[in-house]
DNA sequence: TAGATTGGTGTTAACGTTAACATCTTTCCG
DNA sequence: CGGAAAGATGTTAACGTTAACACCAATCTA
C-alpha cells in the first residue's frame, strides 16, 4: 500500500502538500494539485484511516448495536441508518446483542477500542444502564433506539407504544374480543411495560379486568412466542385473541397454534407490534401496529451526528407514531 | 480517553510492560501484571485500535458488501458472517451496494482506506471484475459470495444454481406445467444465467422448447418482479407457472398478480430460489429452492480468515446445496 | 566459578497522517 | 516604494501503540 510519502516523492512535493490536496484544507497551486492528483491516481493511493484517526481523533465510523439483524424491524432500521450514514460520509459497523447484557457489554468495549465516533443502540434492557454509563464516562456519543431506559438522560428515538397499543386493543375490542391475551417480552424492556400499561388501560376503559393468567411474560424471540402459546393452551378458558408485543412473538405464537391444529383467525385472532415488511407484501396477513422502522434508523443517525458535531446541546427525544394496519389475522366474533 | 502511558505512569512501569500485559506477548512478573490490570480497570482503559492498526498493519475488521440488507437471504447470511467473525475475534462493517457497480466501487475504496483485513462481497454483477481487480492489486483478501464472476480466480462460496433449478423445474413439470415463465435477474449476474441454463436443460429433457416470450430479464428487486408480471400479463397465452430467479422477484410477482386479481396457486403457480425465513414460519406458502444462507456467511468468513492468515494457498470454492421445499404456491394442473 | 540462560523490564524508533508554525515569494495599497 | 497581506510550500512534532534491541539480575550448567 502506498503512502502519502510515496505520492509526495513522485510528485516532487512535501507530504503536507499531498495532505492538503486530499483534504482541500488549504490553498494549493492549481498545477501542483493536478500533478499530485495524477500521481495518486497512478499509485491507486488510498489514505490510511488509522493514521488519520490517530491524529484527528475521529474515525467517521458509527456502530449499530441491535438485538437481531434477522428481525425485519431492525433490518429496515439498519437500512435507514446505513443510507443516512453513507449520505453524511460515515461508515457503519454492526453487531447483534441477542438481548444479552454480557454480549452487549463486550461489543461496547470493542467499540470503545475501535474509537467509533458514535453508537446507535437498541438496549437489551433496563440493565443496559451500566453499559451506557460506561459510554457516558468515556464521552462517546450515543443514541438509544426503540427502547427507553428509566433514569437515563440521552438522545432517544422511540416509538409510541401507548398509542400503538391503544389502536390495537380498541380494534380487538371493537371486533368483540373480551378475553385477550398479552404476550410480553422481558419486563425489563420499556416497550414490554408500556404495552402492558396500554393493554391494562384499554381494558379498564371498557370496564374489563386484567386476567393475570392471560398475561405471559417471555422474551422477544420466536421461541418466546411458542413457549407463551404452550402456556396459554393449558388454560381451561382460552382467550379469543392474542396481542403479541412484537413481530417475532406473534410469528412464534402463530406457528405454535398451527402445530396444535388451531387456525388464525378462525380459532384465535393474533395481532402485534411491528410489521414484517416483505412478508406483508407477499401475503398481507398479520394485523399490526406498524412502526416506521426505516425512519428510526435515519432519525437516530441524524441525532447522533448532531451530537458528534457538538451542535446539539440538550438531549433530544424523537417519538415516531405507529400505524394500525388491519389485515386478516384478526376477525370479529 | 486514557492511553497506555497513563496506565504506565500510574502502575510505575513503562508503556511496553503495559503493552505486554494487554497482549500477553511476553512474560511479565505476576505482581506487576496484577498491578497493571488493576490500573487498567480503574482507568477504564481501552487500547486504541487505530494506533494498533497503524503499527501492526492489521485491524481485525472485515467488511460485508451485499446488495440489500433487507433481503432475508442476505440478512441471514450476514448473521452467519457476524457470528463467525465475532467468534474469531473480528468485527464486521457492512454496506449495501444496491446491485450498483458505482456504489460498489465507492464502498471498496472506502474499505481500502479503512484498511479492513478482508472483504466478503456479493458482487453486483460481472462488471464487478474491475472492482475486484483493484482489491487484488492492493492485495486485500476477499471472498465472493453467492455470485460467480467469469475469469476471476479467487475464493468463492456459491450455491448450486443448476441443481436447485433442476429440482424446481422437475417439480413443476411433474405437476403438469408446460408453459413455465422464467423471471431472471440481470443476465450479467451468474446466478441469472445458470438458472436460465437449468431452465432450458430441464425443458429440453422433457422435449419442450423455450418460448422466448416467457423469459423475462429484469432485476433482482421487488419492482423487478412486478414489472416482469406486467409484461407477462400482456401475452395472449399466459403461462401456468412462474419460476422466479430469486425471492424478491417472486414476492414482487405475486404482489402484482394479486393486484390484477389473479390468485396463487389457483390461477398461476409461483416458485423461486431462496426462502423467506420468518415469513415461511408465519405462513408456509412459497415453494422454493432454499439455500443455507447462514452457512454462506459462516463459510465465507472461514475462507477469508484462512486467506488473511496466509495459510490458504490455492483459491478455494465451496458450493452449498439447495433444498427443495414444496409448499402451497405451486399446484398440479 | 566463568559463561550461558532466562526472567523481567526499559529505550528507541517506526507506523502514516496532520496541526502548527516557519519560510519565501508575489501582490497589493496608500 | 516600503510594509502588509496573501499565496504556496516546507519542517517539525505529535497522535498511541508495538517490534527490536538492550540491559540487568538471578539462576543454571559444566
Amino acid at each position: 500500500m502506498s503512502t502519502i510519502l510515496d505520492v509526495a516523492r513522485l510528485a516532487n512535493v512535501s507530504a503536507m502538500t499531498v495532505s492538503r490536496v486530499i483534504n482541500g484544507s488549504a490553498r494549493v497551486n492549481e498545477q501542483t494539485r493536478l500533478r499530485v492528483q495524477e500521481v495518486m491516481q497512478q499509485l491507486q493511493f488510498y489514505p490510511n484511516s488509522n493514521a488519520r484517526g490517530l491524529v484527528l481523533k475521529e474515525t467517521r465510523l458509527l456502530a449499530l448495536l441491535i438485538s437481531d439483524i434477522t428481525n425485519p424491524f431492525f433490518t429496515t432500521l439498519a437500512r435507514g441508518a446505513e443510507d443516512e450514514a453513507k449520505r453524511l460520509g460515515y461508515r457503519l459497523i454492526f453487531g447483534n446483542s441477542d438481548e444479552n447484557i454480557g454480549k452487549e457489554k463486550e461489543y461496547l468495549e470493542m467499540l470503545l477500542s475501535t474509537r467509533v465516533d458514535g453508537v446507535l443502540i437498541a438496549p437489551s434492557g433496563d440493565d443496559s444502564f451500566e453499559n451506557l454509563q460506561l459510554l457516558q464516562n468515556k464521552e462517546l456519543p450515543f443514541v438509544i433506539i426503540d427502547r427507553d431506559i428509566p433514569g437515563l438522560s440521552c438522545d432517544k428515538v422511540l416509538g409510541d407504544s401507548l398509542l400503538g397499543t391503544h389502536q390495537i386493543m380498541e380494534h380487538l375490542i371493537a371486533q368483540g374480543h373480551r378475553r385477550i391475551a398479552y404476550l410480553s417480552g422481558s419486563k425489563h424492556i420499556s416497550t414490554s411495560r408500556l404495552r402492558l400499561q396500554g393493554y391494562t388501560e384499554v381494558l379498564a376503559k371498557h370496564g374489563l379486568q386484567v386476567d393475570p393468567s392471560l398475561v405471559v411474560e417471555t422474551n422477544y424471540k420466536l421461541s418466546g412466542g411458542q413457549e407463551a402459546v404452550q402456556h396459554l393452551l393449558q388454560l381451561t378458558n382460552l382467550p379469543t385473541a392474542i396481542f403479541a408485543a412484537n413481530n417475532f412473538l406473534a410469528v412464534g405464537a402463530i406457528k405454535e397454534l398451527r402445530e396444535h391444529g388451531l387456525r388464525v383467525p378462525d380459532d384465535l385472532s393474533v395481532v402485534c407490534f411491528d410489521d414484517l415488511d416483505l412478508l406483508s407484501d407477499l401475503n398481507p396477513f398479520l394485523t399490526v401496529a406498524a412502526q416506521p422502522s426505516y425512519d428510526f434508523g435515519v432519525k437516530a443517525v441524524e441525532l447522533l451526528i448532531d451530537r458528534i458535531g457538538g451542535s446539539a446541546t440538550d438531549h433530544r427525544q424523537i417519538v415516531l407514531p405507529p400505524q394500525l394496519i388491519i389485515r386478516r389475522s384478526s376477525r370479529s366474533i
